[in-house]
Order: C-alpha cells, then sequence, then structure tokens
RNA sequence: AGAGGGAUAGCUCAGUUGGUUAGAGCGCCUCGUUGACAUCGAGGAGGUCGCUGGUUCGAAUCCAGUUCUCUCUACCA
C-alpha cells in the first residue's frame, strides 16, 4: 500500500491527490475569502447592476437544518454568480432573536434547575436569555460558513441591536399615530402554557378525537326544555344566551323565551341567528362569547354581556385565585385586569371554582349527567387549536393587546393590506413559481387584525407607557411619553422644561427631579409586554439597511440607496404569511419602496419517505453530518438524545440502523451543494435522497481526475497562450474536435444564464454536470488523447490549451454551486491558462459568445461519435470483451475516413481501421454511421446477426410506416408547420437509405 | 368546505411555447483496471407517462371529468 502511494505521488501531477477529499481544501479556502474581504457589499455608485439579497435571518441560538442548507445554497450560489458578473453584490446577513422560540429554550433550561423565569424577575430572566444568545449565537453563523456561504459577514445584523430596536419604536409610533396601531379588549388566541397572545398564524388547528355532549336547558317557563350540542361543555358557566337559527320551524315559537342555564342557575334568552347551521347537532347553541371566536361576534351582534369563565392559565375562575402568583413584575397588572373583567367570579358556582379546564370538564358532564342534563354523550371528530410552540389547547381570552390594523385606510387611502395586494397585481414584485401569487392573495383578502403583543419578556418592549388613570402615551423613549403625559394633564411648561432639558444636555434626570417636586404627577410605567417577533422580522429589509426614516440620512445611505428593494427574497412557502407578506406592507407602508422584486419560493426538504423532518420523529439529518460524515452509533445517539418523548428513542435507533447501516460518509460541502441545486425544481417539495448526494460527490471526483489528466499533459509545456501572431503558421492548429467543445461550451453558457435568470438551479447543476462528464470527459479529454499522440507540434499545443481553457471555463461556470474545488483546481490552473487573479471568486463569469459556436465542427463530431457509438454498440452485441482489440473495415469517402480513422481506432478499442471502397462480402456485423459503413473484423454467430439485422430492419421499417402514415395523413401535410413536414420526409428519407442498405448486408450473409 | 401541488423506468426525479425512437442519476444484468478517474469505463434490460373522455393532422404536454396522494386556508356549536 506505501509502495503504491508513493509511485502515485511521484507522478508529473504530484499538487493533486489521486482522488478529491473535500475536507482538506474547505477551511482552508473559506477562511482565506474572508479574511480579504471577498463577501463585501458592493458600494459603486457608477456600476448599473445591482444584486441584493436578504438572509432570512435564522434564530440566533438556532442550528442549521436542511432547509438552511438548502435555501442558502440556493442564495449563495445566486449572490456568487452575480459577484462574479460584476453586480453591485450584497448578501445581508443576520440573525432573529426569534421571542417565543428562545424564551422557551432559557425558561426550560431554568426549569431544569428549578427554578420560574419569575422567580428571577425580568430583568435578571433578560440578562439569563443574553448570556445564552451569548454562548449559542455564533453556532449557526458558523455553520453557514461550513456550507461555504458569502454573504458580507461584516454587516451582520440581529433584530436585538440598539439600531433595529430604533427602527421597531420608531416604526410602531409611527404607525400608532396613523391610527394603524391601536390597542384594544379583543377576544385573542391565549397559550395557557406560555401565558401570552399569540397570533392567528402561530395556532395550529389539529383534527382529534373528542365527544359531543347533547344537554338540556330548561325552559325558564317550566313547559320543556332546549338541548344544546357542545364540545366544551365547561365553556357552559360563560353561556349568556342559547341561539337557533331564525326560520328553524322547530324553535321559531320559542325565540324570545329563555332557558335556565343548568348548574349555574341563570336565566338566558334565546336569540335568533342565522349563523346556526340548522342540520348540525340539535340546531341549537350556546352562547359564550367570551371563550369563543364565533360566538363573541354573535355576542356583539346581540349586545349580549360577556362572562368570562377562565383565568389565564387555564382554571376556572375563583376568589382563591383572583391574582396569579407573579411576582415583582406588572404583567401582575394586564393578568389581574384580565381575570377581574366584569367580576365574573360571582356567577361561577363554588363547586367549580379554581379546577383547572378539563378537570371542570370532567365534573361539569359528571354533574350534568346525575342531575338528569346529560341527553347523550357521542363521539366527535373536531379540530383542536393548538399552540404551535407549546401543543397545548388555545383558549380564546377576552385581554388587553396591541393589534396593527390591516383594513384601516391610511392617510393615502389604502390600508397596508391593499398596498401589498397593489404591488404584487400590478407586477412590481413577481412570484416565482407564479402560482404562489394566489396563496398571497387568498391570504390577505382574508386577513384579520394582527395581535402583535406578548405577554414575554424576551422581545422588543412595547413603546407605550402608562399613567394611573388608565391613559396611555405611545412615544420613542420614556421622555416623549413623558411630554404627552404632562401636556394630558395641563403641564405644558414641565413637557416644554423637559424638552429645553433634554436639548441642552440630553439628560434625563430630569424626569426624577420633575416628578420629585411636583406630587400631583405620578410616574409612568412601561407597558411590559413586547412585540410579536414577527414584527421586528417585517422591517428586515430596510432595517438592516440602517434606514433612519431622515430624508436626508437616507438620501445618503449607499447601501440603502441601491440594495432597497433587494432583488430576490428565497424562502420556503411556509413564511409565506408569517414573513414575506408582512414585510412587503411593512416595507411598502413604511419606506415607500417594495422590499425586494422577486420571490422564488422554493419546497420543503423531506427525508426519503416524504416525512417532514423532525427532531420527535427521529428522521432529522444535519447538513453538516453530510459534509463531514458521521458513524452509526454517533447518529443514533444524536437522534435519540433530548427527546421531548424518551419512550421514541428505540424505534428511533431501529429505524436509524436500517436507514444508515453504516453511518453517513463524508460527501463534502460541494457535492451536497450540487445535490441542492440539482433537487431544486419548482413547485415540489424534495425527498432527500442520500444516493443523490454521493453520486454529485462522484462528479467532483470526476472534475477532480480530469484536472490531473489535464495537469499530466499540460504542466511544464508550451501550452499556446503567448502571442501567437509572430509565430510560423501552423503552430497553433486547432482540430474540428478542439473547435467542437468550445462550441458547445458557448451553449452551456448561454444555458446556465437562462437557467439562474429563471431561478432553475436544477437546470444549472444539470447543464454543468451534463457538459462536464458527458461532453469534456467521456469525449473530449478521449479525442485528446488522440491528438496528443498523432498530432503535430501545432495540434498538440491547441489540444492542451483547449484543454486548459475549456477545463479554467467549467472552473468559473461551476464556482457559485461548488465553490470550494472550483476555488483549489482553479488555483492550479489559472495561471497555465493565463489567467491572473487572487481568487475564482473575483473572476468574471463565462458569457457565451456566439462567434465560437462552429456547426461544422458539432457536425464533425456528431458523425465521429455516432461511428464510435456504432462500433462499440457492434462490440457488446457481438459480446467481443472491452479487452480485446478487433479490427475494423470502414468503408465510404476515404478523405474523410481518413482523419476519422485514428479517433475511431482509440475510442472503440481496435486493432486497427481499414478503410475500403466497399465492404467485402463476410460473415461480420455492419453498422452504419451518417454514410460510413463499418464492419467489424470478427467471426460471428451468422444466425444471430442475421437476427439482429433482421430486428432492426423491422424496427426501422416500424418507423417508415409511421412516418409513410403521416405524410399521407391530408390534415398533416395541409396543417402542420413546414418545417415539422419537411423534417418527417428528412426522417422517411434516412430510414428508408438505412433500410436499404441493411438489407443489402443481411442478404450478403451466407445462407442467403 | 375552498385553494394549490403531485401522480412519468424498481427508486428519486427532468421533460421548456403540443411535433424524431419519452430522458437522467441511482439500482439491476453482462463485460472490463492499457497511467485522469473502480468515487471508473463499455454495452444492456426496464415505462400503453394515474384513469376516462374531448380538442388536434399530431397529446406525457391543452381542456373536461374521475381516482389516489400531499399541503395550505377556513371552519359547525
Amino acid at each position: 500500500m506505501s509502495t503504491d502511494q508513493t509511485t502515485e505521488n511521484t507522478s508529473a501531477n504530484s499538487a493533486l491527490a489521486k482522488s478529491f477529499d473535500p475536507k482538506e481544501i474547505e477551511s482552508r479556502w473559506y477562511q482565506f475569502w474572508e479574511s480579504q474581504g471577498y463577501y463585501a457589499a458592493g458600494l459603486d455608485t457608477q456600476k448599473q447592476d445591482n444584486f441584493c439579497i436578504l438572509l432570512p435571518p435564522p434564530n440566533v441560538t438556532g442550528t442549521l437544518h436542511m432547509g438552511h442548507g438548502f435555501n442558502q445554497t440556493l442564495m449563495d450560489a445566486l449572490t456568487r454568480y452575480h459577484r462574479m458578473r460584476g453586480d453591485n453584490t450584497l448578501w445581508q446577513p443576520g440573525t432573529d432573536h426569534a421571542g417565543i422560540a428562545t424564551q422557551i429554550v432559557v425558561e426550560r433550561q431554568l426549569d431544569a434547575q428549578g427554578v420560574s423565569r419569575h422567580d428571577l424577575g425580568r430583568e435578571k430572566f433578560l440578562e439569563k436569555v443574553w448570556e445564552w444568545k451569548e454562548y449559542s449565537g455564533g453556532t449557526i453563523t458558523k455553520q453557514m460558513r461550513r456550507l461555504g456561504t458569502s454573504p458580507d459577514w461584516s454587516r451582520e445584523r440581529f433584530t436585538m441591536d440598539p439600531a433595529l430596536n430604533k427602527t421597531v419604536t420608531k416604526t410602531f409610533v409611527r404607525l400608532y399615530n396613523e391610527g394603524l396601531i391601536y390597542r384594544g379588549k379583543r377576544l385573542v388566541n391565549w397559550d395557557v402554557k406560555l401565558g401570552t397572545a399569540v397570533s392567528d398564524l402561530e395556532v395550529v388547528q389539529e383534527e382529534e378525537d373528542g365527544f359531543m355532549w347533547h344537554i338540556n336547558y330548561p325552559l325558564a317557563n317550566g313547559e320543556g326544555h332546549l338541548t344544546v350540542a357542545t364540545t366544551r361543555p365547561e365553556t357552559m358557566l360563560g353561556d349568556v344566551a342559547v341561539m337557533v337559527h331564525p326560520e328553524d320551524e322547530r324553535y321559531a315559537h320559542l325565540i324570545g323565551q329563555s332557558v335556565m342555564l343548568p348548574l349555574c342557575d341563570r336565566e338566558i334568552p334565546i336569540i335568533a341567528d342565522d349563523y346556526v347551521d340548522r342540520e348540525f347537532g340539535t340546531g341549537v347553541v350556546k352562547v359564550t362569547p367570551a371563550h369563543d371566536f364565533n360566538d363573541y361576534a354573535v355576542g356583539q351582534r346581540h349586545k349580549l354581556p360577556m362572562i368570562s369563565v377562565l383565568t389565564l392559565d387555564g382554571k376556572v375562575k375563583g376568589k382563591t385565585n383572583a391574582t396569579l402568583d407573579v411576582k415583582g413584575d406588572s404583567v401582575r397588572r394586564t393578568l389581574v385586569a384580565a381575570i377581574e373583567h366584569h367580576g365574573d367570579v360571582d356567577k361561577i358556582p363554588e363547586a367549580y371554582q379554581g379546577l383547572e379546564r378539563f378537570a371542570a370538564r370532567k365534573q361539569i358532564v359528571v354533574d350534568l349527567e346525575a342531575q338528569g342534563y346529560l341527553v347523550k354523550t357521542e363521539k366527535h371528530k373536531l379540530k383542536v387549536p393548538r399552540g404551535d410552540r407549546t401543543g397545548v389547547v388555545i383558549e380564546p381570552m377576552l385581554t388587553d393587546q396591541w393589534f396593527v390594523a390591516m383594513s384601516q385606510p391610511a392617510a393615502d387611502g389604502k390600508s397596508i393590506t391593499q398596498k401589498a395586494l397593489d404591488v404584487v397585481a400590478d407586477g412590481q414584485i413577481k412570484f416565482y413559481p407564479e402560482n404562489w401569487v394566489n396563496t398571497y392573495n387568498q391570504w390577505l383578502n382574508n386577513i384579520q387584525d394582527w395581535c402583535i403583543s406578548r405577554q414575554l419578556w424576551w422581545g422588543h418592549q412595547i413603546p407605550a407607557w402608562y399613567d394611573n388613570k388608565g391613559n396611555y402615551y405611545v412615544a420613542v423613549d420614556d421622555q416623549a411619553a413623558y411630554e404627552q403625559y404632562f401636556k394630558n394633564i395641563g403641564r405644558e411648561d414641565l413637557a416644554e422644561a423637559l424638552e429645553a432639558e433634554e436639548k441642552i444636555s440630553g439628560d434625563r434626570s430630569k424626569i426624577g427631579s420633575l416628578l420629585a417636586i411636583n406630587n400631583q404627577l405620578v410616574e409612568l410605567n412601561r407597558d411590559p409586554d413586547v412585540l410579536d417577533t414577527w414584527y421586528s422580522s417585517a422591517l428586515w429589509p430596510f432595517s438592516t439597511l440602517d434606514w433612519t426614516g431622515d430624508e436626508a440620512k437616507d438620501a445618503a445611505n449607499v447601501a440603502l440607496q441601491q440594495y432597497l428593494p433587494s432583488s430576490v427574497l428565497v424562502t420556503g412557502f411556509d413564511i409565506i404569511f408569517f414573513w414575506v407578506a408582512r414585510m412587503v406592507m411593512m416595507t411598502t407602508h413604511i419606506t415607500g419602496k417594495i422590499p425586494f422584486k422577486h420571490v422564488y419560493v422554493h419546497g420543503l426538504i423531506r427525508d426519503a419517505e416524504g416525512q417532514k423532518m423532525s427532531k420527535s420523529k427521529g428522521n432529522v439529518l444535519d447538513p453538516i453530518d453530510l459534509i463531514d460524515g458521521i458513524g452509526l452509533d454517533e447518529l443514533i445517539k444524536k437522534r435519540t438524545t433530548g427527546l421531548m418523548n424518551p419512550k421514541q428513542a428505540e424505534q428511533i435507533e431501529k429505524r436509524t440502523r436500517k436507514e444508515f447501516p453504516e453511518g453517513i460518509s463524508a460527501f463534502g460541502t460541494d457535492a451536497l451543494r450540487f445535490t441542492f441545486a440539482s433537487l431544486a425544481s419548482p413547485g415540489r417539495d424534495i425527498k432527500f435522497d442520500l444516493q443523490r448526494c454521493e453520486g454529485y460527490r462522484n462528479f467532483c471526483n470526476k472534475l477532480w481526475n480530469a484536472t490531473r489528466f489535464v495537469l499530466m499533459n499540460c504542466e511544464g509545456n508550451d501550452n499556446g497562450f503567448k502571442d501567437c501572431s509572430t509565430e510560423p503558421e501552423g503552430f497553433l492548429t486547432f482540430s474540428q474536435a478542439d473547435r467542437w467543445i468550445v462550441s458547445i461550451l458557448q451553449k452551456a453558457e448561454a444555458d446556465i444564464e437562462k437557467a439562474f435568470a429563471d431561478y432553475r438551479f436544477d437546470i444549472v447543476a444539470q447543464v454543468i454536470y451534463k457538459f462536464v462528464w458527458d461532453e469534456y470527459c467521456d469525449w473530449y479529454l478521449e479525442l485528446a488523447k488522440v491528438q496528443m499522440q498523432t498530432g503535430t507540434d501545432g495540434e498538440k499545443r491547441a489540444t492542451r490549451r483547449t484543454l486548459l481553457r475549456v477545463l479554467e471555463t467549467i472552473l468559473r461556470l461551476a464556482h457559485p454551486v461548488m465553490p470550494f474545488i472550483t476555488e483549489e483546481i482553479w488555483q492550479t490552473i489559472a495561471p497555465m491558462a493565463d489567467k491572473t487573479g487572487a481568487s475564482i471568486m473575483l473572476q468574471p463569469y463565462p458569457k457565451a459568445e456566439p462567434k465560437k459556436i462552429d456547426e461544422n465542427a458539432e457536425a464533425w463530431v456528431a458523425l465521429l461519435k455516432q461511428s464510435v457509438d456504432a462500433c462499440r454498440s457492434l462490440r457488446g452485441e457481438m459480446n467481443v470483451s472491452p479487452a480485446t482489440r478487433v479490427p475494423l473495415i470502414a468503408a465510404g469517402e476515404a478523405e474523410k475516413l481518413k482523419v476519422y480513422a485514428p479517433y475511431i481506432k482509440a475510442l472503440a478499442k481496435l486493432a486497427e481501421v481499414e478503410i475500403v471502397a466497399e465492404l467485402p462480402d463476410a460473415d461480420a456485423p455492419v453498422a452504419l454511421a451518417g454514410d460510413f459503413k463499418l464492419m467489424l473484423k470478427i467471426e460471428i454467430d451468422v444466425a444471430a446477426e442475421k437476427e439482429r439485422l433482421g430486428k432492426e430492419i423491422t424496427r426501422l421499417q416500424g418507423e417508415i410506416a409511421k412516418a409513410q402514415a403521416k405524410l399521407g395523413n391530408e390534415g398533416f401535410v395541409a396543417r402542420a408547420p413546414a418545417a415539422v413536414i419537411a423534417q418527417e420526409q428528412e426522417r422517411l428519407a434516412n430510414f428508408t437509405a438505412t433500410v436499404e442498405k441493411l438489407q443489402l448486408q443481411l442478404n450478403k450473409l451466407t445462407g442467403n
């Protein structure tokens, strides 16, 4: 083994190992690129073309998953492509504070130590979160570097950077002043585990097995009862009416009367509302406006009271738990206010007070049954709303929250929703694939106001301050809030004093002293709530570009001017609502510019079976493991630790062992990226196929070894790059093959340019793959070998030049997708190909030159390929071993054949090529290629050869019949385009000629 | 209930505005290491393009219907 290696390493191309080892080169080049500042934003105002992509900011404490890997590969390919094209290019990176997700993680950590966030208090808790952010915040960006991504790290932003906080506050105040943000008591989705409101989007509806309880509500006049059907009997404590359909004959006579609410002994009215579906249940619906969205609307219509019966932590209200155990935080204010709403505790029977909501349900059902109210219980499938982060059942809860008014017209008469619809409708923003516009429009057309306040601690605190009278002041800071407050209580003098002081010293201590000397003043309390994470995300297109809202400053901000709007947003469809639509609304309204011109929507990465990857299923792949490889044991360990439900471990281990019996081998970043690109066909999710990745790893190796071949032949030689004008005729003599490969290279370049413009990364990958493997390696390298052996000096020189020039171009073409291997090879190849530069990253991207397209050369090689293929097929079908060299007799135009002969001989592994005017009569297999007749000089089984020829003739006759039928069809001749008809005629002629020749050959075989 | 995907070779997927014999990779079969590459080379088998009908000279491609499957949105107590 060691001797083998020695021989390998002493060969001419000592620089390159025999096979490609990604690990060795990746870290080296990444560090080089980054340290050289190659990722920096282009800020050349002379340039016309700007290209900008926003990184969808990953969770700052998150880790890279396959979705990131996919998404970022596409963005990096685009970024590198445009950078090489010479555009001003920016890939804007950053991370998101991910309010709920991050807070949950830190709370869980504290939980493990038996500490709650309330024990710690807000300030200390936030310190902990920041610590965690500092500790784990670099992980994801480090992993991004492993993927070879090239964003401008010097411009990295975090949603809670001071400058971005300012943007959040400033836009909030502005929207409030415009009437587009308001505060109000509304029914919202409430997560009882987190103790916060969440938006509609953060609730997932899942179908689950449940029950439908039929309950009798006695008529107040004692003459019978109405039977209501409900899935949530515990909410009956808050019932304020029952309703029937106004035209329901069964109940029409009862409308206006009332029923007694069981267990509560309250009399509630029977009302009519056409919301009721007569067919469903009993046609009688209980109305609980404080705990159901539909009932809430009914309550509003009928001006019904609202009885709130649950606490914010999901218990039935009771005198004993009227205040929650919330220490040292003004959150208590919000909670208590909600709990005490309407003083509803009095309306709740003591038996249920303080019970957890599901315990209460159980008890109520038991009691209803015991007291004879329960008619029946039937199984029922129902959609249960659950929090997407916690999985607990969401309660509609009446609380004070902040909202963005989605349908409220702004000063210009248009709502932000309308603006978002308009910029897509008028084509300023385009979706790829287009049909996502439907999804986007559908959502915007049915949009509800966006609840943006969260009763959390980690996030942007809402810039509103309260006095002791329930007034609140929305302002950019406490200073400004106090100014409003002073004005509100008629103390303009104090407001002015504060303003003056601020101007002089910027000193805030004045507030304290003013409060101290004016005892009619009170201290303002800032709203404890924070904003939905997606609020700051919605500002990302301009907040990251240091937008200030100050016209002069913004005009002087080159990056902002160049990169807003950005060129394209690359994202999965799962966040079209969460993020894309909201960016469009906010950016368009606030800055007057659209956030981006294109939205490229890609699919989700799923596992090999099409399942979503998730920790609990244990089918998660880590992109880093595909790059570096991972052993089976380690992979199992990774998949089975930290499970929410440890019982799944066994199952997961079994699955993993079955799927990856050998673990995962190291494919390297380039192969992984190439895989992602080639799988990025539009409009479908991706079942990630490891074997595909392996195939592209092989492709990397192919490219690597093609380079070894080129080096072996060119290193140390004159490769024809110096000025040839003074050299004698024939110094550089390009062959048809040389011209051919250059010609089809132009076509590949054009195809790739178009594919990039269409975001068809799969086509980009495919064109590169095919050109490199199927053309350059399979054919040109083989042809070059012939030229290097048999050519003149001029031909050899031209061959070497072509080998190098095409390879160097391939590297630049492939670099956006496979940055590492291309850089590594380029560093060696470029100087030999007369290119200078510190890095392939800085080289121009290849552009097709139509004048280099040479149809003659292409036709010439096509005939060569056909001839070689014919020989190879004959060999295969005659079972001639690849090791055996056999002679060929070729008939056709002698001059032409003479040129082809050496190529055919080498590529078809022939002993010799004998050129004759006519093929001899012999029992030997014959194939046709163009005008050439090719006969392998071998002993054959005549019967088998006859059969082969017969079969081929039959097949061709079938084609002839088809073509004749077509051409004989009057409709076809009359209506098909001339070109199609001509083509069909040509086919017919070719088939006919071929059949004749084959028939002749068949006749020559002995026995005929 | 509405909306949108998907259905093409054993598997994963391409198939541009309808027009040669519907392609690729992997897998499978046969054969092969002469210095780019066995992470390779040569040859080969394998598909009535979910189903039905229609438009057309011509349909994997367009239209209608239908089956299966996935996703999203909205929901009935």
